[in-house]
DNA sequence: TTCATTTAGTGGCATATACCACTATTGAGG
DNA sequence: CCTCAATAGTGGTATATGCCACTAAATGAA
């Protein structure tokens, strides 16, 4: 085969999974932009605030992040007050995460920015479309990729 | 709705598409990683080889990413020697881009571990699945999410 | 109790990716 | 030819994300 006639990136599954969510991910944050807050931005908040103060592991394995990862996103939330972070009490080792009331305000803004976004995609792309879409994501998400053990 | 009770990040279709690709990026980069290249370089450089030394703005737009971005993707790459770059003599606005012959053995070694986590992947969740969800996403890719112009 | 092991996060470093302001080059009018 | 608008990239800055080495705290075994 020529390299004229190779086939594209339409063949790589995480080449075409990186590329829809930069297209994505531009249009979730143009909506989002007013707010000032990255649609993972939001998200994240999303995130702390249906969990129970949550602790930085339970966040980072609930969005399938690295820790130092959430470690290291969760800062600019630090900085700009809608976030704050305490031992938790039982385990020292645990550091649990809430939003302060000015990190509620801005994502009850960001939400409706949100709302937004999410109803333009549903419109263009249609809302069963969209929801086996995000359960076929869903499903890619728990796969476990590991080989069966040779035992 | 209480707020224990809300929906999680299952419900956003650009949340649950970062976390799928963050899933499946990192399967690929660890199938990889003895190449010592990311799967958005290998993926980078694949684009690179079957282009006709593609213009930047060419690369950026097949892979929907913005130009400077893509700019400074391609730094490691040129540092290690696998791309080179080179003014278009017809018009120096555009640089062109293009393997080196060590780019092109990387590129080579880096694509059979490619074939390896592929294979892994489809093996997981079926070749038929597979092609319909990159098909899903090549269209998600290929939307127009502006309103139309109210004239 | 004491020590090795496991668990939870941090900090440093590197890549991925975006936006903005700026420069260089081309092309279209006048 | 000269100016002005459009096009193609660059560099700076910021967030997103991962890996590794390291620290602190809890846990289990001797």
């Amino acid at each position: 085969m020529s390299k004229d006639t190779l086939p594209g990136l339409i063949l790589c599954n995480n080449a075409m999974l990186r590329r829809a969510a930069r297209k994505l991910g531009q249009f979730y944050d143009d909506v989002l932009a007013p707010s000032g807050l990255k649609a993972t931005q939001q998200g994240l908040l999303y995130q702390i605030h249906i969990g129970n103060e949550p602790a930085m592991g339970a966040i980072a394995a609930s969005l399938i992040m690295d820790l130092s990862a959430l470690g290291h996103t969760l800062k600019p939330l630090i900085r700009d007050g809608y976030v704050e972070t305490f031992a938790d009490p039982d385990d020292r080792r645990i550091k649990r995460v809430r939003l302060t009331p000015q990190g509620l305000v801005k994502l009850d803004e960001a939400m409706k920015l949100w709302h937004v976004a999410q109803q333009r995609f549903e419109d263009v792309v249609g809302k069963d479309q969209a929801a086996k879409l995000r359960a076929a994501l869903d499903d890619i998400a728990a796969l476990d990729f590991d080989l069966p053990p040779a035992s």
